[in-house]
DNA sequence: AGCCAGGCCCATT
DNA sequence: AATGGGCATGGC
């Protein structure tokens, strides 16, 4: 049964929550629609006259992976003692995090890596036409059993280069510690990701924020780079570290808005 | 046409 | 711990 949630949208801006960078598998359905897929579920979303209209068969994983008990008014209110990210957090109010699922997530952004988002968007798509569970107009994200069912030579001729041997690897290591790496402290997740082939510290971090929720983690490539670099921080690691020491516990969320107003204004 | 993309692996120091 | 070369592919 289809359930339905209306949510006012000054905290939960559509467009610029899917297309922020965060998450790949969305479809622009018309100007105020989308269709977001995660899993082997879906939902649909629909922006107008200052509310959002959420619509699926399982309303309960997307309330949750739209996060919306969180309060993001209150997060921001907070933020704006931080006058430095004052215009950022303006231009990305509405964005709110995602809580995708742990496993789709780190798949993702393995294949993220050094690549494009159209590109990414593309070669997810066709692993799930080619692996995943025939579902009513669109194909599931592939379960890591059927996932591992690629050879090396197949997952190259979907587009992943030399990301085809990570996503061999590490498809399989993944199952074994995932439930353990759920339940480890941020700082200690992260060391157990960075064991996965294809699996950096900016891929780790993005794992974290978006695959675990944890917020306490500040992803940096070439765009955040850019967005924060001057003498001292001239480095992804040194950028992370001052940034998670400074936001603290929304530090994933203010990467985000950074992120966003970086890469829509295309400031290089 | 050539640079770049939500970087990582690996050897070297 | 830090640095640098090499790297598949295709969007623009």
């Amino acid at each position: 049964m289809i359930k339905e949630l209306k949510i006012p949208s000054k905290y939960f801006d559509v467009k610029k929550t899917l297309e922020c960078g965060q998450v790949f598998r969305y479809k622009k359905t018309n100007e105020n629609s989308y269709v977001v897929f995660s899993l082997d579920k879906k939902c649909e979303l629909y922006q107008k006259d200052g509310y959002v209209t959420l619509k699926s068969e399982h309303i309960d994983y997307f309330s949750n992976y739209f996060d919306l008990k969180s309060d993001y008014e209150k997060i921001t209110s907070e933020l704006k003692r931080f006058c430095e990210i004052e215009e950022q957090i303006r231009f990305g109010e509405g964005i709110r995090i995602l809580k995708q699922d742990f496993y789709e997530a780190t798949i993702s952004f393995i294949i993220s890596a050094n690549n494009n988002i159209k590109r990414i968007q593309s070669i997810i798509e066709k692993l799930c036409e080619q692996k995943g569970e025939k579902k009513d107009g669109y194909y599931a994200f592939p379960t890591a059993e059927k996932l591992q069912e690629f050879s090396i030579e197949e997952l190259k001729s979907l587009g992943l280069g030399y990301r085809a041997e990570y996503i061999y690897q590490s498809c399989r290591d993944f199952v074994i510690v995932k439930d353990y790496i759920s339940t480890l402290p941020t700082d200690s997740a992260r060391v157990q990701l960075l064991k996965l082939k294809g699996v950096g510290p900016k891929v780790a971090d993005c794992i974290l924020l978006f695959g675990l929720g944890r917020f306490d983690s500040y992803p940096v490539d070439t765009w955040m780079l850019k967005a924060h670099k001057s003498e001292e921080l001239n480095t992804p690691k040194k950028v992370s570290e001052y940034c998670l020491n400074r936001y603290g516990k929304y530090a994933g969320l203010v990467q985000q808005f950074v992120f966003y107003y970086q890469r829509e204004n295309k400031l290089k």
